[in-house]
DNA sequence: CGCGTGACGTCTC
DNA sequence: CGAGACGCCACGC
């Protein structure tokens, strides 16, 4: 029940994050109201259908790193798709925090 | 009901 | 600064 909430609350989150952002899993995880549930919102995106047309792409981590695992297809897939939404990468393959992430 | 696991986060060595 | 360990939340068995 309320954790159903809560998976509609992730998937809304993450489905509110704009084109060329993106958005860690602390912070959606703070968002939906479990500050310390980052690995469930990890553990959410992972259960949600990709037919709901959620941008897990840009949702990375606390290091603005990208998923570690090829999950949803593959992490030069992921780069591919940010740096089309216009999200900045540094030399070391890491998102620009600085600049593309998400702030609500 | 208890144990194990996982797309993470933060602290400490 | 880098690597390792512990901790948190939710689900599956």
């Amino acid at each position: 029940m309320s954790q159903d909430f809560l998976f509609q609350q992730i998937y809304d989150v993450v489905a509110q994050i704009p084109s060329g952002k993106v958005a860690t899993y602390g912070q959606i995880a703070d968002m939906v109201g479990r500050p310390r549930g980052a690995r469930t919102v990890g553990w959410a995106l992972h259960s949600v259908p990709e037919h709901l047309g959620l941008p897990c792409h840009r949702v990375i981590n606390q290091s603005g790193e990208l998923a570690p695992k090829h999950v949803f297809g593959g992490y030069e897939i992921q780069r591919e798709l940010l740096e089309s939404e216009g999200v900045k990468f540094e030399s070391n393959g890491k998102v620009d925090l600085e600049k593309c992430l998400w702030c609500p």
